[in-house]
DNA sequence: TTGTAAGCGTTATCAG
DNA sequence: CTGATAACGCTTACAA
């Protein structure tokens, strides 16, 4: 390994003036500058970042914590990968390297464990869930005072920094769309419940039907697991309230359930916009390929991620936020309705 | 920071005993074991992870390289969402964390430094493309000895570590099944030269058309850049050729362009299968959305990217590679051809 | 403007 | 089985 101490010898110099010049901190004389930098190139020195991190006591990384789900190729879904590289792009501009913690399913997520084994400066949580042992995990960290986000998700009762996207206005204008298009009998195939957008839906829906003056009956409420699977599943029951009459539409939580769930329609025969009306969330590529094409809500993952990001590392977004309303650490990105072919 | 040495004196040891009772090494009475593990998780000691790194001098960090794209949210790509699913779920199981490294367009890709600097232990680079500083740059990593390993990608002339799929014969089995369809007038939708995919598959088109007795004509020849968009830009001059008897099937180097090529000619009124055939590559999601759905190769780009990092990573791997002929640092998976609607 | 030296929190070696 | 202690390569007062 190359060292300073070789780069002080060869320029004739100590080692402190050395890491003076290289962090151009202090007053250096002209001469002794190009001495050092020459010696410095001469033999290919690199400071190791390894030392400084320790020296520093900091990482430089922000953590990025990925979820474990079995069998489920994360990066692959529209929903990580966009946030992921909003992420990608604050953290370069601000100097950080990403780390990507993936939380392993057998052990208990420790994120304060992150901070104090000093792995990461600052932590980004995607997928996180409400379950007892994630709270656990966030109050930890909170009552530490380690810098998290959490992006597209919010737990009642907390006050954690997240930043999240507008679900109840875009649900809202999801139904509200269906019911002027004159559907009258409007399913809601929902996420899993551990997930806060899921219940911001339920109250859109909820309130949406309501005050269009239609009683919200259980038989219109459906649950999958986001997956394309999932809502291809559906498809037997939910395609039997469309044949019977039951089900004029459908507003899916995703795209890829509904995404599913128009394919297994299809194939007894039921054809979105003419049978049903469809709207899914998230204006994923699919979205815009599958035919008909999907009526959807556009979520702006990418800059979720980023701003999540930049609250964390950018000096200047700190305080922007800072100066917000206090006692509230949920930013809430607004959504836009994309009418297709679909609905 | 709680430190060794406060768990130390809690337990009435010497902080090198603390030392080995968490590294478990070297023979530690059961009792001093008990009193260190019970001091420890008392004051909820965490090793420092920086001042272990820099003490054993690894950061146990995997380096993944992407490369800069303007404007292309990265890892919203199938190609590198599916390699990097496959890195993360090797590394996490060899113990490796995982550190993203965007190549900034700025300056210059010095990967040589990234070991120097000791921010990874080894380092797996992807969409890496063969322009001279690029060469250049590998060349002084495989100098200098730093394990790493190309994903999708090799040199001619080379010899670097890399993990490729078997692109010829894949490119051979589309070419194929459009002759056998009938096809004769195969037009060629190829990616930029500077990938070795682009050789591959030029390579295997040339070949198959000739010994089907056809000439190669440079006007069924196309280039894009693997965007949905440089392949709907391409509908044009395309559709014209199918318009006008001298194209009746198109073999696309990617989905993205296929997909992006099928919109376009869609709306001149050409349609796939009906008035040309169509095969695109990489088996993405969007291929079996499409309508109709797209004829593709699979490629295992989530094994590559596991065997890419096992490689790496796994001590039995690393052997069992070692094992193979020598001089060839090249591994290629097989692919297989997806025959759907459009062809 | 530059040198000296005290950390930083581990690992690893060498005695005992 | 356990305790001292010398690295590790850098940052950063403090002195000169």
């Amino acid at each position: 390994m190359i060292s300073r101490k070789e780069v002080a010898r060869l320029a004739g110099v100590s080692e402190a003036t050395v890491s003076r010049v290289l962090n151009n901190v202090g007053p250096i004389k002209e001469e002794t500058r190009r001495r050092v930098l020459e010696a410095a190139s001469q033999i290919g020195y690199v400071p190791s970042a390894l030392a400084q991190q320790f020296a520093r006591r900091r990482s430089g990384n922000v953590g990025v914590v990925l979820p474990f789900m079995p069998k489920v190729k994360l990066f692959s879904t529209y929903y990580f990968s966009e946030i992921l590289s909003g992420i990608g792009e604050a953290a370069q501009r601000c100097g950080y390297d990403l780390l990507l913690i993936f939380n392993s399913p057998d052990q208990r997520h420790d994120y304060a464990k992150l901070f104090r084994a000093q792995k990461v400066d600052a932590c980004i949580m995607l997928g996180s869930s409400d379950v007892p042992e994630e709270r656990r995990a966030l109050k930890e960290l909170q009552m530490e005072g380690h810098p998290f986000c959490l992006v597209n998700q919010h737990f009642g009762g907390e006050d954690f920094p997240a930043v999240d996207a507008d679900h109840v206005s875009g649900s809202r204008l999801a139904i509200r769309h269906l019911l002027e298009g004159g559907r009258q009998r409007i399913a809601f195939l929902n996420g899993p419940p551990q997930y806060s957008n899921s219940g911001d839906r339920l109250r859109a829906y909820r309130e949406e039907m309501r005050e269009a003056g239609y009683s919200v009956r259980q038989e219109l409420m459906f649950v999958g697991n986001y997956s394309r699977t999932s809502g291809y599943e559906l498809a037997g029951p939910i395609g039997e309230g469309i044949a019977e009459g039951r089900i004029d539409a459908v507003f899916a939580a995703n795209d890829r359930m509904a995404i599913g769930l128009m394919q297994g329609l299809a194939e007894r025969g039921l054809k979105a916009r003419e049978h049903y009306a469809l709207v899914g969330c998230d204006d994923s590529d699919g979205s815009r390929l599958i035919s008909p094409t999907l009526s959807t809500i556009s979520v702006p993952f990418y800059e979720m991620g980023k701003l999540a990001a930049e609250r964390l590392l950018s000096p200047e977004k700190k305080e922007e936020i800072g100066n917000r309303a206090e006692g509230n650490g949920l930013i809430r990105l607004p959504v836009a309705f994309e009418a297709r072919e679909s609905s």
